[in-house]
DNA sequence: GGCATGCTTTGATCCAAATCAATGCTGTAG
DNA sequence: CTACAGCATTGATTTGGATCAAAGCATGCC
């Protein structure tokens, strides 16, 4: 079946009324700045599954994710894989400067990316201050991430590990939906058991028996195979093994 | 025995002969840039094993590391550990924006910090943007390490997570050396076992294992416990586990 | 319907690294 | 000199997660 492809209109090219606009790069910008980049922008989409780019391959552009998700990883060349981020909207794509890509991104939902041909998107963080701050706040949030994570692969347990993508991903999820509280207490999963385990440094099975092992316990409440239901959202931060008012620093 | 502390003259304020001018955050400075940055400006010095900063303490600096090791490192509540940033000369430490320590910072080594008020130095990013470019690039760099180091914590197996950080240091040593080769053959480890194992996600028994097997099997001679030849770096990148002629991004 | 195909779950077994436990080495203090 | 403190090494045993193996369960196709 040919997915349903995009939710928003390719066409509505008008920032103003685009849905990442005060969180993405551009978060910043004024408005003749906003009419700048709407200049060297186009948008691209992506079914779910399909590549994006190859780690090494050319990518002549940078790009936010409008809609859906998106994975980076590495794989080593006996097939060992780990992810190293996931792109959810208003997220970056890209390294200015660097006209390869570093990791492998793959589309895990159907996705729109808001892309910018490379070139006078560098030319423009010279010359545009409010562009290249919000990058810099971005790449350090992205950086406090990857640390966060760093800890998460090193030292927790495998259900430890669950708990957290669960509470991470139900935080993003509360972010976007711009939910009063910190929490949903339903949510989809945008990932597969094998997306999981690579994000984790885990295998399918032992993420399986997890997941299986915290629906046991009440921790979550399972509806088909990929929504998840927290009844109590600090019984799952507990589970993480985090402080319970903290983990995400911010 | 009080340390014998900074090896560079605190007096010799001067940025022109400072041996980071050219990779610290200042690296791009034009000559009057640099005389702004010396007005806010002063350095600090920590003796070895000494703590920087703990997490969540106020921090009213951000700094570039002149000389001397540091790292950053997240603790659990149960007192698992994982060092997340390993600071060697030039590298930045502390988060613009932010006037709280994110990580625990510890001097592993007599370390000299060239620190910078926090409020004018925010100001500089904001009116000065070859800082605030430098400062990005050195971000972008950093993430790309912990992404790096990513795939080390969660995919590799104790003897190639070994491999990987002797690798990581010779490599940077060597460039801080400006060695004209890619590595160097003889190098002193800046970390005590504890510190390796806490930077691999592993235990100290198996760093101990690991290093006497590399040993054993000819990939390293041990001089003492801290000082480490490598005979053969090809070698060393094998035992890695990643490509042989990449491995680092860049 | 019947039958692949692709995910997911569950079970049985194995093994790499953790844990528990000495012992060794080096430098400092008495 | 001995004693002690603080790493580091090595050995014995345990264990959490990997691996190997077999179903289970949708979904789509013939």
């Amino acid at each position: 079946m040919p997915a349903l492809l995009p939710e928003i209109d390719l066409d509505a090219r008008d920032c103003q009324s685009c849905p990442i606009r005060h969180r993405a790069v551009c978060a910043r910008c004024e408005a003749d700045e906003l009419e700048h980049l709407e200049q060297i922008k186009y948008y691209r989409t992506y079914e779910a599954g399909q590549p994006v780019v190859w780690a090494g391959d050319k990518l002549d552009f940078v790009a936010s994710v409008v809609s859906g998700v998106a994975t980076l990883s590495q794989t080593m060349e006996d097939g060992r894989t780990q992810m190293v981020g996931l792109l959810l909207p208003s997220d970056f794509l890209g390294r200015p400067g660097r006209s390869t890509a570093s990791y492998d991104v793959t589309a895990v939902s159907n996705v729109t990316l808001c892309c910018f041909r490379r070139k006078p998107f560098e030319e423009m963080i010279r010359s545009t201050p409010h562009v290249a701050q919000r990058l810099l706040e971005m790449t350090l949030d992205e950086l406090d991430a990857a640390r966060e994570w760093m800890l998460v692969l090193g030292r927790k347990t495998a259900r430890e590990k669950i708990a957290s993508l669960l509470a991470i991903i139900a935080r993003r999820e509360a972010l976007l939906n711009l939910d009063p509280g910190r929490s949903v207490t339903r949510m989809e999963l945008p990932l597969t058991r094998e997306s999981m385990a690579d994000y984790l440094g885990l295998t399918i099975e032992t993420v399986s028996r997890q997941i299986s092992a915290l629906r046991r316990d009440g921790v979550i409440v399972l509806e088909g195979k990929r929504t998840v239901q927290i009844p109590d959202f600090d019984r799952l931060l507990n589970e993480t093994g985090d402080d319970m008012d903290g983990g995400v620093l911010i």
